[in-house]
DNA sequence: GCCACATATCCAGTTTTATAGAATTAATTG
DNA sequence: CAATTAATTCTATAAAACTGGATATGTGGC
């Protein structure tokens, strides 16, 4: 149906800004810590549960974690003693629509942007 | 309309594989790249074509280049002495689609995979 | 074969990441 | 305020990425 799938809105992002979200997300750490926090949708998880996921070292995770959601792909919640952390879908979505914004500019394309230039 | 946008395929792709498609795009250079073969659509770039637009040395825009066709996400061809770059929009796609696979396994979500465990 | 063109590779140097052990801060409870 | 739990920061080290000048490779024309 879509080709250049074109269905999400391009909020307040330009180059630099995708490319250090597009960072964050390539490791393979991060990128498995992300998709945990994607599956757990909403409820999000507590640092120490995504630690217990991922096996790896506090001060790694952190680290990590630090990144996400310096990024603003994570954001965090404190609940008394333990911080919950939750991917954040609205910037996901932005991101994505960024990639594939301005698809095929200079050639026919089913899913043109309707403001394209 | 979709909360989760799940329209996409996720094939073939892991999390490692992800990872270093998406540590490709994580570099405000290569993005810039990338985005300028999205734009050129099917039609494609040549090599120095893209070195005009970007104003960068030829060394380094290589050094990127090759990044971004080891990944995948940039395709060549050979015309004779210039070489036709193009993006991959087939993988860009499952790309995107492995991000929000699974979103929300463990919530009630708008846009569930049917096949979600 | 030689020359011009298009692009890639080699080779520094510099900067940035990733990792994890140890120490530290912050919040709660008794 | 001492003890406990949760998570971050400090510190060091190893590995990798980024940049661009110089050089090499491949391609086509004469």
């Amino acid at each position: 149906m879509t080709t250049c799938l074109r269905s999400v809105i391009v909020a307040g992002m330009d180059t630099n800004n995708a490319a250090s979200k597009l960072e964050a997300l390539g490791n393979p750490t991060r990128l498995s810590l992300y998709r945990l926090l994607v599956k757990a949708g909403h409820a999000g998880l507590s640092v120490g549960a995504c630690q217990q996921r991922l096996e790896i070292a506090q001060s790694t995770l952190s680290f990590h974690l630090k990144a996400l959601t310096q990024s603003g792909l994570v954001t965090q919640e404190r609940q008394s003693r333990t911080l919950i952390c939750r991917a954040n879908f609205d910037l996901m979505n932005a991101l994505v629509g960024f990639l594939v914004d301005e698809c095929c500019a200079d050639e026919r394309c089913q899913a043109q942007t309707p403001d394209a230039a």
